[in-house]
DNA sequence: TGGTTACATAATAGCGCTATTATCTCGAGC
DNA sequence: GCTCGAGATAATAGCGCTATTATGTAACCA
């Protein structure tokens, strides 16, 4: 007498309610053809194609991406590693990669560090889990162990929102002292002389910091000129612009010409000399940094600095795409400096 | 004679660099083992862990989510859906939901509709792909194809920044004709009168025109008041507003009281008031939305209506994370409303 | 006519992981 | 001493798709 091995039943895994073989079986016409439907259109025949749609239609086929990212072993998401989207400049940068990327049907993953830089290796590591096709970075400090990471992945990497020596791949963005080095230029050339850098956060935004370093550099060189920094470590904001004009006034009563680290600073320092009655122009310059959406209407009007916050965004794209489309192009070191503007205004 | 079949030889597919079946041998035990340590730790033996967690390290081993969200049937990705982080009161919004998220390694991931609905309905099957845990939208106006595909998905959906009748699943905002309810009755209890809506691009923000509606309705439920609306389709910005007062002044010289539709405009109507020496609030009462970060740094500081959007996000967060833990519990239909504050300064 | 292409479609074998079931070990309880 | 069960670990069978190879068919040339 023999036993027959019952086979054992499984209860099923949760499963997709339509895959590609029940839009195959509808269509008549093998897994393999619906796949290379939507992977290349031109390689299937307008009948079989015909036949795909409408069944992908009638059965209201959502593809697995997951699956075909495994097996393809590599999905079509980009990860967007910013401090925080709170932010406008990044905001913009985000926008701008996601409206790029979304037409060539790659998707966003976004996290944020916050400014806290420890935290980005964890990031990175997730975001690696995903295999995605690209990772964007901002700024340029990243940890060995980060580094080694994205190396070893042979991800593609742009760092974005600032330029300099070591640069792990790809680099989008403007060297931030070239900023600070512009505003003293301005501000020595409308005539002033005792120039103070007003900053919040500088200890962790390092962009900030490298401008406020470039500002007092470029006065250094000149002479009969002088340049301070202040600064706050809390959030920018025009409160916080306000009080240290407050505090300006106090430590450094000579000063003629102030830039700030950002609009919301400046336009704190603006409001805050109308209260005072200190004209602007004429007793104080203000230079700004970011160009935000009241900059231009404020008044006096502010003159400040535009990071092209829109355009970083939009060439960082054009590189990821660039490499996805060309894998195998010899991998160029493309390093693109967007540059800024100086706007001037009625403030300086 | 026999043939002797020779396999055919494949070239392998390219893969990863480190499995878990190679971080299982490194720390002889079993895939099952060490796959059971990620997903429940608890579960795993103090001896066992050790060995799993030095294997991990010394192997440098990133898991792979796509195998296992294929695996598992549903993956940690949150699904976004807004109009754009461009706008600060999303981006205010994502930045909470992904801090909030992230706390439980749920990803984010981010698409816009730009504020073309009818694009929504390919946003939505793209993020289905993914088989997220969850999937965020932005009001309740959404097409009748992309209701279905959520329903049938069965996943779970938030619709943030606007309460009204038609909720798919859970809500978390605030009623917007509220909103303008408000604004008008805090210009009717200053006094006003002669009240006039401020908008811009009221024909695709669906929310600020239902702001603009319920302002108009509260007027014209007051005796001896009245109301009228004027607006641009550009995006908002101070620019336009500056420029709508203007043309406020043409068609309605006797307006005594302005409600604009966000913050940036009124920001535009208080320095165009400024120019042309308008007194604000004697001549003029202004009430913006949005509490924006310089609105209560301008100079009339600006009364204005505070939506909650780090709130909205945090809730819309709260709920999600609940769901996930307990996806057995009764579907409860969750409607969150978070109100909002009107902030009386020195503009009315 | 035969052979060579080019094109279209199909069969095959995993991608790396998880959920389920099965097995093993060890101490408690009789 | 033996059974029993709890706890820990392992074996198994896919998840749904893609990349590769194989096959079929029509078009073309000598």
């Amino acid at each position: 007498m023999t036993m027959v091995a019952s086979k054992p039943i499984r209860t099923r895994r949760k499963m997709q309610r339509v895959t590609i073989m029940d839009v195959a079986a509808r269509a008549e016409l093998s897994p393999s053809t619906v796949s290379l439907y939507f992977r290349k259109p031109d390689a299937v025949s307008a009948a079989a194609s015909e036949a795909i749609a409408r069944a992908i239609d009638a059965l209201d086929y959502v593809p697995n991406l997951m699956a075909g990212g495994l097996a393809a072993a590599s999905s079509r998401v980009v990860s967007i590693i910013v401090p925080s989207v709170r932010n406008a400049f990044f905001a913009e940068t985000v926008a701008a990669l996601q409206d790029e990327l979304g037409k060539q049907r790659l998707q966003v993953m976004l996290s944020h560090t916050e400014y806290k830089e420890h935290d980005e290796e964890n990031l990175v590591r997730t975001a690696l889990s995903w295999a995605p096709a690209a990772v964007v970075l901002t700024g340029l400090s990243h940890s060995a162990a980060t580094r080694r990471l994205l190396h070893d992945s042979k991800v593609p990497v742009v760092e974005i929102w600032e330029l300099g020596s070591p640069t792990m791949d790809m680099a989008v963005g403007f060297h931030h002292d070239q900023v600070g080095h512009a505003a003293a230029s301005h501000l020595l050339q409308r005539g002033r002389k005792r120039l103070l850098f007003v900053g919040a956060r500088l200890h962790e935004d390092r962009r900030a910091a490298r401008r406020a370093q470039g500002f007092v550099e470029a006065a250094r060189n000149t002479p009969g000129a002088s340049a301070e920094i202040i600064q706050n470590p809390a959030p920018a904001s025009a409160e916080v612009g306000a009080m240290l004009l407050g505090e300006a006034r106090l430590r450094f009563p000579t000063v003629d010409g102030i830039a700030c680290s950002n609009d919301h600073i400046a336009l704190g320092v603006i409001f805050e000399c109308q209260r005072l009655g200190i004209a602007i122009p004429e007793r104080l310059s203000v230079v700004g940094f970011g160009d935000l959406s009241f900059s231009a209407a404020a008044n006096p009007s502010l003159t400040t600095i535009r990071p092209p916050g829109d355009l970083i965004g939009k060439e960082a794209a054009r590189l990821i795409i660039a490499r996805i489309l060309h894998p195998d192009a010899e991998p160029q070191q493309a390093v693109i400096d967007t540059r800024f503007t100086l706007l001037h205004r009625q403030s300086s």
